[in-house]
DNA sequence: CTCCAGGAACTCC
DNA sequence: GGAGTTCATGGA
């Protein structure tokens, strides 16, 4: 926990309980939460609402400080700090960036993007939101997300949020690797998942009986073990295993290639660019880059 | 109508 | 070990 945060008090709006954060360097929420790396974030008004970890909140940016709604000092401090990636020195991830690479397009696409953080989302969701994202648009994708967890998830008591955009709505957790299994392919595929059914399958299946661990593949070191590790469900190649490692394994490590970062690769860089040039941090170079692609195109 | 979307499996040679 | 095809779905 940074030192800074160490003034945090919950305070309360009638009976809800909320925090005020204010945070060093650049932080950007409408990118973070808009990047294409999350799909169940939603703006309503000025505030994002979404569903994470389980739990129900809305968090807004106003200047330099972050207000999180549903969240006590407790919940900010063992869970919303490092979801939001509050406690990484991005300057310093930027510099060492810089230092591994001084193209111009990743230079511009830096300085535009700064302030996009790298959230730590659950494993599990991860995993198969980016399965559900394999040839699909990102619209669709939220809507398939939605329809798995009001189908399978667990309802979340809302009445708290009312004046936060929760009024006359039901929030639901993201389904747990059983319920999908439970539930059948036949269900999972009349939530319109198309060819992507029996692949979300085969992972809640390899989820269930242990032939996928979260604890042992956030043991392995070398990415490249971990990508082979997890391109053993079926449905999932090396795109899908790179996206799920960095935004649900804390992993900054892996480069995911997808056609917008394909574009990016042969419009703006060499022929032979390796992007380990970017060293350790390469997965929020990737960032940079497809927010960079996404909004100039 | 065709083309495309944060791809991967399958089928050829 | 590449190159081409197929896979559901919905929006442009």
């Amino acid at each position: 926990m940074s030192k800074f945060f160490e003034n945090i008090k919950t305070e309360y709006e009638g009976e809800l309980p909320f925090v005020r954060v204010r945070y060093e360097g650049a932080y950007n929420l409408d990118k973070t939460l808009d990047c294409g790396q999350c799909f169940r974030w939603e703006k309503v008004n000025d505030e994002w609402l979404g569903v994470a970890l389980g739990r129900l909140i809305s968090i807004k940016q106003i200047d330099n400080e972050l207000i999180i709604y549903n969240a006590t000092k407790e919940d900010f401090e063992n869970i919303w700090c490092h979801y939001f990636a509050l406690d990484e020195d991005y300057d310093k991830i930027d510099i060492e960036l810089l230092e591994n690479c001084q193209n111009p397009t990743f230079v511009q696409a830096l300085e535009q993007g700064k302030g996009i953080r790298i959230l730590h989302q659950d494993s599990w969701e991860a995993v198969c939101s980016f399965i559900i994202s394999q040839n699909n648009n990102i619209p669709r994708i939220k809507k398939i997300i939605d329809a798995l967890s009001f189908a399978l998830g667990k309802q979340i008591d809302a009445s708290a949020m009312e004046n936060h955009g929760a009024r006359g709505r039901e929030f639901y957790s993201f389904p747990t690797p059983d319920a999908i299994l439970s539930a059948g392919e036949d269900f999972i595929f009349s939530l319109k998942t198309g060819f992507r059914a029996k692949y979300i399958m085969d992972a809640s299946q390899k989820w269930c009986d242990g032939t996928i661990n979260e604890e042992e593949l956030k043991q392995i070191e070398t990415l490249d073990e971990a990508l082979a590790y997890l391109c053993r469900v079926k449905g999932i190649g090396l795109k899908v295993a790179s996206c799920a490692l960095l935004f649900g394994f804390e992993r900054y490590d892996p480069f995911p290639i997808d056609v917008w970062m394909k574009r990016v690769l042969d419009k703006y860089f060499e022929k032979d660019f390796n992007p380990s040039t970017f060293g350790k941090y390469a997965g929020i170079a990737q960032q940079y880059l497809f927010d960079f692609e996404r909004n100039n195109a």
